[in-house]
DNA sequence: GCTTGCCTACCATTAGGTAGGTAGATTCCG
DNA sequence: CGGAATCTACCTACCTAATGGTAGGCAAGC
């Protein structure tokens, strides 16, 4: 039943994190999928419902990933570093993040994806300082620094790190600055 | 003479970097500079055309900011802290790299385009690498990392920085990041 | 027998771009 | 010098294709 859904789902994930979303259409999605425009509406009735779901959809798989780590990694240094790697896939395949794509277009974009898309920033933002927190607490991460303030930093970072190396298409390079980062963070 | 040319560069530029190249049309900017759409093609042909004027303009403003940092500045680290407080006038106007909102949309840009904004991204990394050599020569950058790698690292914190704290409209947070960042190239 | 999921056939609006014209400045040249 | 030719910068009016979205129909299945 939801498999349609699901496909347009995937295939608009792809457009907008290859693209943006001001920089994919209907009609673009509806070829990908193999399914006529107008059938589109039938389940996200206008652009902003889809993007809103996008946006749902990649948050809940990233709020999974998230948790796993935090089961299986136990330092603070290890899990900054399996969270990076979650970035490098879309390295790999030549995709952004979908919450870059659409911060870029900030202005333009619809008052509540800006809002989603700052929720799921702040969700991160709130993993990554609980992380750090407790690194410093069990000695993993340097202390003296302020965990909010370093989870801003490691997220700026990452996404950085995402924009420029998809554009060089070069995932060594974001190795490398994973490691310098993830580095950083260590007891001094 | 070049009147109306340089107001639709400053213009255009604006409208890019809060709403992306695609989010943006000659309808808008026509409106925003207070002329006819068709005039702008007299200007610019294409759009285009246009992106890469403004990216060449963009990259130029840059160039003479990089010159007058290096010569205003002694330290490695100072200068990395420079070249950061570049960016921060983004987050305080609300508006984003005009690079990382062409790079963001990738595929469907126009392939000139996109060479040109690795142009322009080579061009800081080079510029950054000096740097960081210098300062490690003269022992105000910490020794023992690959300078490249630590110029792909700065430049990521900062587009990720200037990405996010725009969505939160947060000097301050933009900051931080930067000081953190400033930081960590510190001699040890 | 009504809901689900898709279809064809539209719609108004907007996209980037073109055609052709005009007023005014600049240049060419006898 | 004066006038003709050219160029610049803009205009109105238009084009085609694509945009997001709607109306209404139809077949399948709980």
């Amino acid at each position: 039943m939801r498999d349609t859904r699901a496909e347009l789902l995937m295939q608009a994930e792809t457009l907008v994190r290859g693209r943006g979303y001001a920089g994919f259409s209907y009609a673009d999605l509806a070829e990908a999928v193999g399914i006529r425009k107008a059938s589109i509406h039938h389940h996200f009735p206008t652009k902003a419902d889809l993007g809103a779901a996008l946006v749902a959809a990649y948050a809940a798989r990233y709020a999974a990933a998230l948790k796993a780590i935090r089961r299986d990694v136990a330092d603070g240094p290890g899990r900054v570093e399996a969270y990076g790697r979650l970035y490098l896939g879309g390295v790999e395949q030549g995709l952004g993040c979908l919450c870059a794509a659409l911060a870029i277009e900030g202005e333009a974009l619809p008052e509540r994806l800006r809002r989603d898309i700052a929720a799921f920033f702040e969700g991160h933002l709130a993993w990554l300082e609980a992380v750090l927190r407790d690194g410093q607490v069990d000695g993993t991460v340097r202390a003296g620094a302020d965990p909010a303030a370093l989870a801003r930093y490691v997220i700026a970072t990452l996404e950085g790190a995402l924009l420029m190396e998809r554009l060089f298409a070069s995932p060594a390079a974001f190795r490398g600055t994973l490691a310098v980062l993830v580095d950083g963070l260590r007891r001094r």
